[in-house]
RNA sequence: GAGCCCGUAGCUCAGUCCGGUAGAGCAGCGGACUUUUAAUCCGUCGGUCGAAGGUUCGAAUCCUUCCGGGCUCACCA
């Protein structure tokens, strides 16, 4: 089963490369200089009658893999696939000769070979490569999957991506749009005057979001580092440093749990905006995704899994409170009374203890009746405090966070604030976070004086947000797992 | 961490309910075929049935444990 066991196509591939250096034809030459590529015939070729075609006598070097043969006897037409696309290319004894012929004849599917040759147009029609010359440019030992199933185990998929992105063109699609999609995002961004920078990945102290770190440690430095939960105490103090709009797509670090959802290191946009705050930030992530949706899929609608999902229209927007109010019997006293809010989440199967905060409650209440529902992107703001420990506080609410979070198709996209930037108050709710460490909460903050220190010198107001790119990727490709849109997502390590 | 499901040839899958000589297609190998499209036709090779133990005259099939994967839930974004 494992990619190490000796099959017995692996062998005899194996003894073919000796054969073929017993030949003096080296099975891995490095001399080739492609000229073109598939697409390059395909777009040259577009609109030509045949006549034209064979008529132009337009000549192509090109390689790629062999991924299918039809073979004759004495001419065979294959299909070789480069970063392009597919070209069928046929072989012919008449053209090729006996020794570049029989050259040919040791090809296998999965090889990388090189061609020159002219185009014409077959029978039936399709563009063709006719090959006047052929070479291996390299030997592959190891079978491809089935031309036609292709490699559905998804355990193989994963482990060996390689493999997967060979034989699924739709994998390789979904991984084009992804860097597509995180291509536009940087231009937006690179247009509407904001600064990419890279802030450290090793932390000695992991702030900017509530998870459990990784540990590793430095040897020379002799101290232990995290691995960053979020860049944003980072980021934050370059604002303070004058930096007013920065950004960052990197990976996040999260030793937490693995699912559809989450992958233990995922990818992240953090930016901030200085002189704007929360709804200000909702009105620039609104045009930001539209913009980015359109410009990587081409349209400002998609569907995803089935359910269609709409960007063109003003997103939804509605108070946290609101939409718990919205609930089916959900009356004022579960809003403000802790027992009936549990009372309302334990009679609808919702987990929750008694030791939960109020806000903690609605927040759970929320995420089970409300969330799975948004479909379109629905902004909701003004989150309890309690869950939101680095928001700013409203001004006029003081039990309110100036906070949202967008959902789109049933999936927490980003989460914004107004950030704080009270050092006094900052210092205060690190103070309680460490209380709440000590107490055992692993996931709590810890002290940061750093921080406080850059806030002392005075952080103009700011709105800041995070989006998580794998969902968004996962939105724009129609992908179901987290997974699919990671290339090389974590699975546990094979026993030998 | 809990529940449910899955693991059979290189790949895609039957066979497991109801125990009785491990199958198919593709790929491979040999042969025919100079415009095919999952080419076709003839022949042929290929298995630790995820692993270990148990029940049984006999286990891919029933039981137990373990390994790996998927989904749901919990935590989280």
């Amino acid at each position: 089963m494992s990619q190490e066991s000796e099959g017995r196509l692996h062998r005899l591939r194996r003894e073919k490369v000796e054969q073929i250096r017993d030949q003096g034809i080296n099975p891995y030459p490095n001399r080739f200089r492609r000229r073109h590529v598939a697409q390059d015939v395909h777009r040259d070729m577009e609109d030509r009658t045949h006549e034209e075609i064979e008529a132009s006598g337009a000549e192509y070097v090109l390689a790629g893999r062999l991924m299918a043969v039809r073979d004759f006897g004495k001419a065979s037409f294959i299909h070789i696939e480069d970063g392009s696309g597919r070209i069928q290319v046929f072989m012919k004894k008449d053209v090729l000769g006996e020794e570049g012929y029989r050259h040919f004849k040791l090809w296998d599917v999965g090889d990388i070979v090189g061609i020159a040759g002219t185009p014409f147009v077959t029978r039936t029609g399709e563009l063709t490569i006719q090959a006047s010359d052929a070479v291996l440019l390299t030997k592959s030992v190891r079978p491809l999957p089935e031309k036609w199933h292709g490699l559905k185990d998804i355990e193989i998929r994963y482990r060996q991506r390689y493999v997967d992105l060979i034989a699924n063109e739709e994998v390789r699609e979904t991984f084009r749009t992804r860097s597509r999609l995180i291509t536009n995002i940087r231009e937006y961004l690179d247009g509407h005057g904001f600064l990419e920078v890279e802030t450290p990945m090793m932390q000695p102290i992991p702030g900017g979001a509530t998870a459990r770190p990784f540990v590793t440690h430095h040897n020379t430095l002799e101290m232990d580092l995290y691995l960053r939960v979020a860049p944003e105490l980072y980021l934050k103090r370059l604002v303070v440093g004058g930096f007013e709009r920065v950004y960052e797509i990197n990976r996040n670090f999260r030793n937490e749990g693995i699912s559809t959802m989450h992958n233990p290191e995922f990818t992240m946009l953090e930016f901030y905006m200085a002189y704007t705050e929360y709804n200000g930030l909702m009105d620039f992530t609104e045009e930001l995704l539209r913009e980015v949706v359109r410009r990587t899929t081409g349209a400002e609608q998609l569907v995803y899994q089935g359910k269609a999902v709409d960007f063109s229209r003003p997103f939804d927007r509605i108070s946290f409170a609101e939409s718990l109010r919205g609930l089916d019997r959900f009356e004022d006293r579960h809003l403000k009374n802790p027992e009936d809010a549990l009372d309302y989440a334990r009679g609808r199967d919702i987990q929750v203890s008694d030791r939960d905060p109020l806000g903690k409650i609605h927040l759970k209440i929320f995420e089970h009746l409300l969330e799975p529902d948004l479909t379109d992107p629905t902004f909701v703001y003004d989150y309890p405090v309690e869950v939101s420990p680095l928001s700013r506080r409203s001004d006029d609410e003081p039990e309110t966070a100036e906070r949202f979070e967008l959902f789109i198709a049933g999936m927490e996209i980003a989460n914004g604030f107004s950030e704080l930037n009270d050092p006094r108050d900052q210092e205060e709710r690190f103070r309680e976070q460490v209380a709440e460490r000590e107490s055992g909460d692993e996931e709590a903050h810890m002290m940061d004086r750093d921080y406080i220190t850059a806030l002392d010198y005075g952080l103009p107001p700011t709105a800041g947000e995070g989006i998580g790119i794998d969902r968004l990727a996962m939105l724009v490709t129609d992908s179901a797992s987290i997974r699919d849109v990671i290339l090389f997502p974590h699975q546990r390590s094979v026993q030998s």
